[in-house]
DNA sequence: CGGGCCTTTGACTGGTTTCAACTTCTGTGG
DNA sequence: CCACAGAAGTTGAAACCAGTCAAAGGCCCG
């Protein structure tokens, strides 16, 4: 719970009063490896925030295979936006790649706090503009490398991370097969 | 002007002493095509709203190669939410695809704007936010389909649009080159 | 210790890029 | 208003990056 206070004070200052309706209004969940948090089909109705382990979102693309969106482990917010704020079916599923530590935040309970923490707006605009520019910089990098090349900077840039989750979501993540990541990895 | 009012009532409720502090804080301005809104190494110091034209938003990758990050057309805000949260130099380069209209809203004149009018907080978030969800489909699509499919998708969902911009933009921003889309429209 | 999931490896295939030459379009100055 | 230069689009041949498929090996968890 400190841990949410801190990213947020990171962006917006909150007083004494603001900390205590946070965390009477808000509570550390947990899930096992392979539970999923959001169906593809339901309506996507919380926000979450990480606190330890790892959460992905993917989607069943036309051929039925899984494609990966985004991981969310330490300190990242993962939701679809776009079914939460639409009220329409999420296209998107939420499972938790390992054993997770999460704070869930309905969106019924974000507007309470939004209410008597004006604050608040500012910050999570500012959590999903930088998520957005995250997103470009991801389409950029996509586009401007090869496969291999993708999955070297990535390497540099998350080496824990890539040791950690299974390489067959990072194949998906970085939008290329298993296959080969296995062959880039044998190479040296 | 009306134009930027009409969207921002899409997502919040403004009364006239907001619309009209609106309309006297920012001004419609124009660019001709070609020109610059911001070059890369300069920090970006505004967000621009597009009300008719069309704007583009690229990076120069390694090889040199213009890379297209985005476009910007009527009612869409194009900014570097990076440099413009960070104050670092910017990476992209923002030019007019066509002769543009838009809103130039700087950083500091949002503020005053934030503080006047709070709900704008919410308007600014609910942007982003769509803005990332709309990235994040981005992705999906760019790994789901071929090439190919990409731009038979595209062409579905913005028909007159693909007819509008140069080809080398287009295959740019679907990320293949120019030649192979040649080849996919002399198909059929 | 067994079964299923994950990873590895190799041969074959094909979608896409690269390069170069040619054609068409566009805008600017005479 | 035309001419011309540079930019944008087309086409084809050759090369290659990465996917697919299949079979074998490793490893985790019940």
């Amino acid at each position: 719970m400190e841990q949410l206070i801190a990213h947020i004070q990171k962006h917006v200052t909150l007083n004494d009063a603001d900390k205590a309706l946070l965390t009477c209004s808000l509570s550390i969940q947990k899930i096992n490896k392979k539970e999923f948090l959001l169906k593809a089909g339901h309506v996507c109705k919380s926000y979450y925030f990480v606190t330890k382990g790892c959460l992905r979102m993917y989607i069943v693309n036309a051929k039925g295979v899984e494609q990966m969106i985004q991981f969310g482990i330490d300190n990242w917010w993962l939701t679809d936006y776009m079914s939460l704020n639409s009220k329409q079916p999420s296209q998107f599923c939420m499972q938790a790649v390992e054993d997770t530590e999460f704070i869930e935040v309905e969106r019924t309970v974000q507007e309470e706090l939004l209410q008597k923490i004006p604050q608040l707006e500012r910050y999570f605009r500012l959590v999903s503009e930088k998520s957005y520019a995250a997103s470009l910089m991801r389409i950029h990098y996509i586009f401007s490398f090869s496969k291999e090349e993708r999955y070297r900077h990535f390497n540099n840039l998350y080496p824990d991370f890539v040791q950690r989750v299974p390489q067959y979501l990072l194949a998906s993540y970085l939008g290329f097969t298993p296959e080969f990541l296995s062959k880039i990895r044998a190479k040296k």
